[in-house]
DNA sequence: CTCCTTTAGGCAACCGGTTGCCTAATTCAT
DNA sequence: ATGAATTAGGCAACCGGTTGCCTAAAGGAG
């Protein structure tokens, strides 16, 4: 591996000059830079990140939380993915590369032994692991879920589920249910969604049943499937279903087939994300699309505007519009409708 | 953050003793290192791993390679999570940490620029890059797909896919068609199901046609949709269909209803993977299952080998048994069958 | 009590960079 | 040509660890 000293050598300066000649910082005579910078490609140079880190305390390294990833089996919803291709996308022009935060090392000691340089959450462990987050208070921002204290880049989840609710409403239903996703004591953003939800109902002069809202045990398909059958238990009937999440809709419709329900001759099925899978489910899902790509972009550039201002620690939130996507899952009420 | 220096000089010994201290090297009293070990719990101490590995060499860091996570808008089959998942949960353990390589940096530079220990390749970007990774050789493992010259993890994807064909032969089937994943020059995986697609025809006295064989342009339900209205579109009937993915055979789904064809009425179709979104699509998808986690657990094992004994070049592969999952894709040829 | 062996632990150097300060060299004015 | 002002670049120290070698201290034997 060539270093600053083979360099020097090979140029006849000394390595600090090699330093500052590649990083254009001290006052260098032109010709000597050039003479540095040209040694320095010909021999393919390459600076060792681990050193330079140690020594600049900045690591070009960012964190990635995401407890989900890290549960060996568990259902990893695409957006994830969509999220981190955008993060990615943009962090990688500015030279950072991300570090996947194994378990909660680096969280409990609270210690940074990487040299991280800032994190970003897609989805936090536990209480523990968040109290430790704010006490340190690296600049940090989560993505598609709002943590107290912590910016964030989201959907706009209210405004989306009220536009969902508000569709089947337009479709003329009434009895509307809702599958939510698994409350947590940290995340607002199924809160959020059943608010719009509510709000909604209420907007359109519609009591709220809690006979009609089930919290699904886990944000799958199989937590969408039990919730929906214990919707389906239920004495009081309803024509449309909002979930919170796709996945929880793909389990749901399996569940209103079970329980033979028709979709949407008896129930009209409304999602929310986006996935691209939505549109090969049979029949194909009505949903709010998130613009997944997108929030990791802003998260991005957030977390980038934090890192070039540290004195900034503001807590800023960024909505996100969620998009109507009109497929197949909904019709009109009594146009089939039984019940 | 408190440095061995701190400790050193709390415990009234040298630094350097700390380290030998805490490393368990050199020869310490049993008391001192005692006093040492106390003095670091209690001053909250941990190793700066960035100074560690500029000394020592060694990074605790695996290096992940994924080209479809960098491209902001693809589509991951679960699959890769569930790898990743496994993989981590072994080289947790061994406090080794995930870093994911942003674009082709550290593959084109050639340099390891952040003293990665190895790597995990998941999909490889392409044939510039193959090339540069088996010039420097770091210690690597591939997951789920084979490239010459690297040791692999994978599922035994021939065996698997006749698994497959077998199933479909045995309801009574002849005429069953295929759809390819996109070819790559480096990765044998697609074609390896192929084969087993071919031979599994041929040891049931099946001619192989090759109007019955299609190839996707994309490993996502997209590409399973086109091709399937391609294989739709030609004249030579199919009463089965192979996929080589889950999300293959989710768009393979959707065209054959738009073309009037009943699953598994009309066509009888089986995926690859065992997504566990396959048992909630409809009808659900009877699938081989690869063992996702497993393969990431050997892979890490695999690659904890190949670190602790850098001399051991063999390029071995591991293949692990795919299982026939039933769900309802399929029927008997002619129970209610018209072609 | 002395001498020799063993053991415990300190010193110095190194990993590969970066930074502030200071001096040698150069430039400019006189 | 001389002196002052400016500029170029080297020196040394530092980031936080690890390692080999060497010596001081402790222990044992005679």
């Amino acid at each position: 591996m060539v270093t600053i000293y083979d360099i020097a050598k090979q140029a006849g300066v000394s390595p600090p000059t090699v330093s500052k000649a590649l990083n254009g910082s001290g006052n260098l005579k032109a010709k000597t830079r050039e003479l540095i910078v040209t040694a320095a490609r010909e021999m393919g140079y390459v600076p060792n990140l681990t050193a330079r880190t140690l020594s600049t305390r900045r690591s070009r390294l960012i964190g990635i939380i995401n407890k989900d990833i890290y549960q060996s089996d568990a259902f990893v919803p695409p957006i994830f993915n969509n999220i981190l291709g955008g993060f990615n996308q943009v962090m990688e022009k500015q030279g950072y590369d991300l570090l996947l935060i194994s378990g909660s090392r680096e969280f409990l000691t609270g210690s940074n032994y990487r040299n991280i340089d800032g994190l970003l959450i897609l989805s936090i462990p536990g209480e523990e692991e968040y109290n430790s987050l704010l006490q340190y208070r690296w600049p940090c921002v989560s993505a598609n879920d709002i943590i107290p204290g912590i910016s964030a880049v989201i959907t706009d989840n209210a405004a989306g589920a009220e536009r969902a609710v508000q569709y089947l409403a337009d479709l003329g239903h009434r009895n509307i249910a809702y599958i939510a996703g698994p409350e947590t004591s940290i995340s607002t953003a199924s809160a959020d969604r059943f608010q719009g939800y509510r709000s909604c109902l209420a907007g359109n002069g519609l009591p709220w049943e809690s006979a009609l809202t089930e919290h699904a045990a886990l944000w799958s398909a199989q937590g969408g499937y039990e919730a929906a059958l214990r919707l389906a238990g239920m004495k009081k009937p309803f024509s449309a279903l909002f979930t919170a999440s796709d996945a929880l809709a793909y389990g749901a419709m399996r569940a209103l087939r079970e329980a033979g329900l028709a979709v949407p001759g008896d129930v009209s099925v409304v999602g929310f994300d986006g996935d691209r899978l939505g549109e090969y489910v049979s029949p194909s899902l009505t949903t709010m699309r998130q613009d997944a790509v997108e929030i990791g972009v802003k998260a991005a550039e957030l977390l980038l505007k934090k890192l070039s201002s540290p004195e900034d620690r503001e807590a800023g939130i960024i909505r996100l519009p969620a998009e109507l996507v009109i497929r197949s899952s909904c019709a009109v009420y009594g146009a089939a409708n039984s019940r």
